[in-house]
DNA sequence: TAGGCCGATCAATCATAGGC
DNA sequence: CGCCTATGATTGATCGGCCT
């Protein structure tokens, strides 16, 4: 398919990475949050304030983000791990059953 | 609020440091955009892998979109026809374009508020 | 009970940025 | 400079919840 993608529309793909401080703010959420890296309406708000990007963007870093994950866990593993140590705050909101047995993962 | 619920079985398994949670489990089921085999049949309902629209689609889709947000049954029918799409697929077009909107106003309108600098 | 809509998300893909 | 990977954005379609 030639596929007309004459998408000149996607002009507006003129997408610029996001600055290493927003990166890392953002990493440092879904590292901390790993168990339900799903920020709520408001906190994605606080994210996009922190990172000076829009909510939008927020979410699209989330979604991407999530979905990459899942797909090669193995090559976020060091990643993971590095934000895991800044910061340990196992934020768990909804959880009902008590189950909730970290691993000391520090071997 | 946190939504997606695992249906699945299996019990939680921790695998010592990466551990497995349940979001990244979520599997979604495969589109079903009923397409008709070739051969006829059969209830085959064959996969459906997403559908690219057209740029003649797409383009009557947004010029209906502009007459009307919203789709009647008898339109919807029609539209489907005309562009050989399932009515599904022109629903799902127009509740997706809906929401478009709603972001692309929700971001666009707030613009007067530049204010402070803080640098 | 069935169908439509909303809001969020998924998942695949596009197009570019960045590293070598 | 081309090639390849990382990454932000787009979008058809799914999921769960709510309403009629």
């Amino acid at each position: 398919v030639m596929i007309l993608r004459s998408r000149f529309l996607d002009a507006r793909r003129k997408r610029r990475n996001f600055n290493k401080q927003a990166t890392e703010i953002l990493n440092e959420y879904f590292y901390s949050h790993l168990s339900n890296p799903y920020p709520s309406e408001e906190a994605k708000e606080e994210l996009a304030k922190k990172c000076s990007i829009t909510v939008s963007q927020v979410s699209n870093w989330f979604g991407n983000k999530r979905i990459r994950y899942k797909k090669n866990i193995g090559k976020f593993q060091e990643e993971a791990n590095m934000y895991a140590a800044r910061t340990a705050v196992t934020a768990t909101s909804v959880s009902a059953h008590g189950s909730q047995a970290n691993s000391p993962s520090t071997p | 609020v946190s939504q997606e619920r695992e249906r699945g079985d299996e019990e939680g398994q921790q695998a010592g440091q990466g551990q497995t949670f349940d979001w990244m489990k979520v599997k979604r089921n495969p589109p079903k955009t009923v397409k008709v085999s070739d051969f006829g049949l059969a209830g085959a309902q064959n996969n459906a892998m997403r559908t690219n629209f057209s740029t003649r689609q797409l383009t009557e889709l947004e010029k209906e979109f502009h007459f009307s947000k919203y789709l009647t049954r008898a339109r919807r029918v029609e539209i489907a026809a005309t562009l050989e799409l399932n009515e599904t697929q022109v629903k799902i077009w127009f509740q997706n374009r809906r929401m478009k909107q709603k972001k692309r106003e929700r971001e666009g309108a707030s613009s007067t508020t530049r204010s402070s600098s803080s640098s």
